[in-house]
DNA sequence: GTGTATGCAAACTGTTTGCATGGAC
DNA sequence: GTCCATGCAAACAGTTTGCATACAC
């Protein structure tokens, strides 16, 4: 295959890589759908009792920063976030009201209007809500 | 002109009307654009120097509660409030970075497309941001 | 060896809550 | 007179920061 874009080995850019940081970007890598850091901060406590909030704090600060991960919004007064693929390329999130997950989604903006009510507009966002494959036609709950 | 509809003359519904309450529906009234509650909170003490934060917490709870202040966002950490006109009728906002003025804006969502990545999209959010017509012709910042 | 990431705990911010009191209705 | 809204302060959750130490490079 060809080689991956650098970033996407080196989720910390030119930043140290420990055991900490990479269970951080392994975790972050497999979770279904977007996190917050406190949950993110869980998981990784369950496999390294050690690792402190603030060492998710940071790694997850450090990991946005590369644009590694994104944040994706706010659940009850914590930010969401979510490894994002889709990089520079404009999209948005649709997130799942039954199990959370998050993915990206083409920009449902009909024309990119540049005015409304007298506002010259530069930009948008957009979150979709709504049930994943597995929890539309799952059983509900 | 016709007559009001109820709740535009009595923004806390059934609640009782302090002149804390007063001075919390005046102020989110003739501010313009959106506001957090701490900003709220100071320009009530600079009128009522023994008004507690509190006290405004709950004033804009009651009004949002009411529908006649609404949620329309978040600035570094804080909830964004601004007053409604537009009620239930479905609609979005458009900020102005420049001034931070927020008002309500067309659905820009082109065909309420109901299904994305296969997601079932039941509902969505959009925010729009740009210039209004003040920040945009005067001259830049 | 150098300098960054860590862990700990304390600090900080925005928000909520409990409780006794005052005041709107 | 009743009961809700207030003010105060304490509690709370999420997040950040300072500092000495450990360890990736």
């Amino acid at each position: 295959m060809p080689q991956q874009p650098d970033h996407a080995c080196r989720p910390y850019g030119a930043g140290r890589v420990t055991p900490q940081r990479k269970l951080v970007a392994q975790l972050a890598e497999s979770w279904p759908g977007a996190f917050t850091v406190e949950e993110l901060s869980s998981a990784v406590r369950e496999q390294d009792r050690a690792a402190s909030v603030a060492t998710v704090y940071r790694a997850v600060a450090a990991l946005a920063e590369q644009g590694w991960l994104e944040r994706v919004g706010e659940r009850h007064g914590s930010v969401l976030f979510a490894r994002c693929a889709a990089g520079e390329h404009h999209h948005h999130h649709v997130v799942c009201d039954g199990c959370g997950r998050v993915e990206a989604a083409e920009c449902p903006v009909a024309s990119p209007a540049s005015t409304v009510s007298g506002f010259v507009i530069t930009r948008h966002e957009v979150t979709l809500y709504g049930l994943c494959p597995e929890c539309a036609t799952g059983t509900a709950i």
